[in-house]
DNA sequence: TGTACATCAGTGAACGCGCGTTCACTGATGTAC
DNA sequence: TGTACATCAGTGAACGCGCGTTCACTGATGTAC
């Protein structure tokens, strides 16, 4: 049991993102008022302002509290070496499917709520400021990611004229379009499961789509 | 001038369209009120009600007429058989390059106006439904990208063990990533030109990034 | 040509509803003595 | 232990504002004779 903030206020509160965060997600930003928010969470329209000074401070601190953090990912792509450990690292394309793995899932959680804030531009210069000062973004992960790819070009482990910044635009595009598509309308149908969908666009990325001719133009 | 719906009248119409969409990219779907359309489109508010019956209608009239079009991007994709005027046929990396190029641009236009109805999901499933029926939608441009690789696979232009479907997702894919970091709080600074990207892009998706043993990989 | 009437794009002012927010209050819990 | 008081999460009812929408009206244009 917490010590200040008591126990059942906690518990008010977290309802109370919890709440608005599930509201926003399923009948969108624009309904999600606070006469829904409070239904959802089970108190007063009141109770509300208990915890939060207005309206817009309960969906900034939804998306500072609700949506999936990027750093876990991030931080696991650059800490370790790549190819320090000898014959037992992982290979490149395992990396790769592994990041693709979660950057999929990552999108497919975030998008949704974070497209409605397109909707009010305000609440998204807001929320973008937060995220810069916290050295995080939406540009992070694709940074991570080439950052990432540099190191194992250093390692010789990819093409030493491969291009990070590209390869990187690349994989995370895809895996964010993918969710996209996937958040409109029953896009659910057509849509491959993340683990054939990782594999293939990684393969595709590592072997290239030109005819097996690179290695000569390259050396000649 | 126009026969029916009088000259003037349709100017009005159009005139409505374009200050909502306007107003809709600029301040937001949520504070693109009819005052502030009527105000962008110096007109009255009850007139915008002597052109649409609602303000709904007027925001799926802006989607359907004010959205750029992603048929003719398409179009010429799957139309001109590929490699079928020998030497005069322009490469494939030509041909992606220049495809790349549109979509960027066609993302960078459509993806802000597109973005805000994930804050009224209402909106976005009658609009997602409306595009349904007329065969085209955002699944559209990889599908037809993934028609234009099968050809050149055929044509023997790119590997034979190409993924066509894999590649038009990562080409689309970071195209679509790229106009959504622009739309967010000046991504303008950090961003390349669209030439440098969709070259950038084009050449590293051609090429893969795997060190030059994917020939031998695949022979031996 | 002039006259009488119909049509219709467009208007200013008002309406009612639903929203975010605040108010005065309650009742449970904690604390001092 | 009981008593008196402070604190504070939470409430039901109300408030005012801004929104989408409608109303009764105007004035310009077209048309019949």
């Amino acid at each position: 049991m917490p010590t200040h903030p008591s126990g059942a206020a906690r518990a008010t509160r977290e309802r109370i993102l919890d709440a608005a965060e599930e509201r926003m997600r399923t009948i969108g930003l624009a309904r999600a008022t606070t006469k829904e928010i409070a239904r959802a969470a089970s108190c007063s329209e009141a109770a509300l302002y208990k915890h939060f000074k207005s309206k817009e401070e309960i969906f900034v601190h939804v998306l500072k509290e609700r949506l999936p953090p990027l750093s876990p990912l991030l931080d696991e792509l650059t800490a370790g070496p790549p190819a320090a450990h000898g014959s037992d690292a992982r290979s490149v394309e395992q990396n790769l499917t592994e990041i693709a793995r979660r950057a999929a899932r990552f999108y497919e959680r975030s998008f949704p709520i974070s497209a409605s804030l397109f909707a009010e531009p305000k609440l998204l210069q807001r929320h973008d400021e937060a995220m810069r000062s916290l050295g995080t973004g939406p540009h992070k992960p694709a940074e991570s990611l080439a950052a990432y790819l540099h190191g194992e070009r250093d390692a010789g482990r990819i093409r030493p004229d491969a291009d990070p910044e590209a390869a990187a635009a690349l994989l995370m595009g895809a895996c964010s379009q993918r969710a996209i598509l996937l958040s409109i309308g029953g896009g659910a149908d057509t849509a491959q499961p993340v683990e054939e969908f990782a594999v293939g666009i990684v393969r595709t990325l590592l072997a290239g789509i030109a005819p097996s001719a690179s290695p000569d133009t390259e050396a000649r």
